[in-house]
DNA sequence: CAACAAAATGATTGCGCTATCATTTGGCGG
DNA sequence: CCGCCAAATGATAGCGCAATCATTTTGTTG
């Protein structure tokens, strides 16, 4: 009954109990715990319940380390996301852990940021802890990163973007065509002379390159633009809001999230100025708040939550196969221009 | 030059380079390797030039898996809170990962949920991977999480909570003292027939706790608690609170979080209540949009990047000592009671 | 109840890496 | 130029688990 044993074993270095020690207790080979508790179909009720007993006397907790080194299936999923401070990302990120939790799958969380560097020093560490899947914000990247990570033998979703040309599959939407939409609305809407207000952010730039092709041909129209710093914040929007009013000839700001247009409303509202009439605004993202402004933010609704569960349960049928191929599809989720009264 | 070997060697699962591999490639030994990657000081000069040539060529990514069996250390830190929705812990989550990024831990994030229940099996699933610290929000824990938290001999912050008996460190703030200062707070601007809208979270509960032990004394006070479901949202604290003044007798509207009084807002401004004087408004945490709102809205500021800084900060002073010990340090951040327009 | 198949259990080995030795190499004073 | 010490490198042996195959037990059937 003594716990001690005759030969010190020294070179144990974690002092939990391991498989062999419930095998001990349990009185059957070390094997057999394993399946009982990974497989309980293959072992006896009998057997199943000795175990049982042991782990609890034991206080056992099997070691997924070691589990996922011998079946090289690690159980996790890397999902890479620029940040979480933005509500919208954070929605994916609940979504995508909805998803995978009950299926068994630990999510291991990195941060891109907006640019390819910090990508690649983040994916290089992901891929050294053998994600299962992985599924990455953004499809633009360094050649490096693609390279590693077409390597990689991993399947990969990339989201919140669009390409013709996915590493493997892709759920997103295109910030081009937002970009198109955004200038249809505000044009028909009679603004011609417009300023923007964006983070320096890839995709955020590809929306106004889209919205700056969308007014390109149209006669009298002009465009500012300004960049914030990092993070995007209501001071920021009214700062960059009042310059491009003090020039003096503005109707229209588009900026590249929610809650910069919340700094341009209190700027314009400071000046007195009639919203949409004298100033029309476009926000980015319907954050929860969007709605709840004075007057209500019109705004570009993406939805993250359904992005995420759509990449999670791809992942999840792909993990069920056995064998590794790339998808190859591409999934246009779309956004939804909602017009509210700014514009 | 040949890539192919005699002895075909099946039992490779992983198609990628091994530590081997390169070592064969770069004409070293694989303990050679090893050394250049990992402690590049030991290492001459030539010898780690061979080595990183042999990376490129070989294309390898180390296995931080096989790493971690062998030097039981995982390189990852399991960050659990109830949700990433809420922007309030995402700011933690960003806090965390910012800190402990470059210093190469990686974080495992795991959504606890609110009840013991989802807790209970999240640390488990947690503790199976080794991680080298654990942030866990929230102090009350059940008897089976505070065993296996116990044995598990991992540095460990509970965040968020205050509380005298810590499983280990404790870095947060009392909810029942954020009760306390609403009430005296709201008793001071002379309210004194009270509303209470709150999220089902136990955190919630003991500052609606705090805040009728506040009222307690009062000549003349009364409370109505509304419960709302999940996730918190503008249209639950407009039901809730349409419920509460129909009742014909609130002059104050206490909500668990800044979205709900939101809510609240618009529902009174739908009914030509003067805010604050015919109701005044209070919401929780400071959201970026609580200064925004019209009338802006008093709420509770709680400084979660310093709380995930703090957390991060400590556990990485821990990680470099080599000894476990408990800390039983507790670290009380407070909180701020930010007075706008709707009280 | 023998004979056999199927189910249950066990023994062995290796996943890819690093701790811990043992061994070799290089530098330097005498 | 030898001998000595330190620095550099190498060989060995696990880390804790599960895949695989070998063995034992159980159940079935004529």
């Amino acid at each position: 009954m003594s716990d001690d044993n005759d030969k010190p074993r020294a070179k144990r270095s974690s002092g939990s109990a391991r498989l062999t020690d419930v095998a001990r207790v349990a009185g059957v080979a070390p094997m057999t715990v394993s399946r009982a508790l990974n497989r309980p179909e293959l072992v006896t009720d009998s057997t199943r319940r000795k175990v049982q007993q042991a782990v609890l006397e034991t206080g056992y907790v099997p070691n997924r380390v070691a589990g996922a080194l011998a079946t090289s299936r690690s159980g996790l999923v890397a999902l890479l996301v620029p940040t979480v401070a933005h509500a919208l990302f954070a929605e994916v990120v609940q979504a995508v852990m909805g998803e995978l939790a009950p299926r068994g799958y630990q999510v291991m969380l990195g941060l891109v940021g907006y640019t390819p560097a910090q990508e690649e020093v983040v994916i290089e560490t992901v891929l050294s802890r053998r994600p299962d899947a992985i599924v990455l914000t953004g499809c633009r990247h360094s050649p490096l990163t693609r390279e590693r990570l077409q390597r990689a033998q991993v399947p990969l979703v990339e989201i919140w973007d669009m390409s013709d040309d996915p590493l493997d599959m892709l759920i997103g939407f295109s910030h081009h065509a937002v970009g198109l939409a955004v200038a249809a609305h505000l044009l028909e809407r009679g603004c011609r002379r417009f300023g923007i207000i964006t983070a320096d952010d890839a995709r955020a730039a590809r929306r106004v390159e889209g919205f700056l092709e969308g007014i390109d041909k149209v006669a009298g129209s002009a465009c500012l633009v300004r960049e914030v710093g990092t993070p995007s914040s209501m001071p920021w929007g009214r700062e960059k809001g009042a310059e491009l009013l003090d020039t003096g000839s503005i109707d229209a700001i588009v900026c590249s999230s929610d809650i910069l247009a919340l700094g341009v409303i209190a700027e314009a509202q400071s000046r007195g100025l009639a919203i949409p009439d004298e100033l029309a605004i476009m926000g980015f993202g319907d954050s929860s708040y969007a709605g709840a402004s004075h007057p209500a933010l019109s705004t570009v609704r993406i939805d993250g939550a359904s992005i995420g569960r759509a990449a999670a349960t791809h992942l999840l049928r792909r993990l069920d196969q056995s064998v590794f191929s790339r998808s190859g599809e591409v999934l246009d989720v779309g956004f939804t221009l909602i017009d509210r009264d700014t514009t």
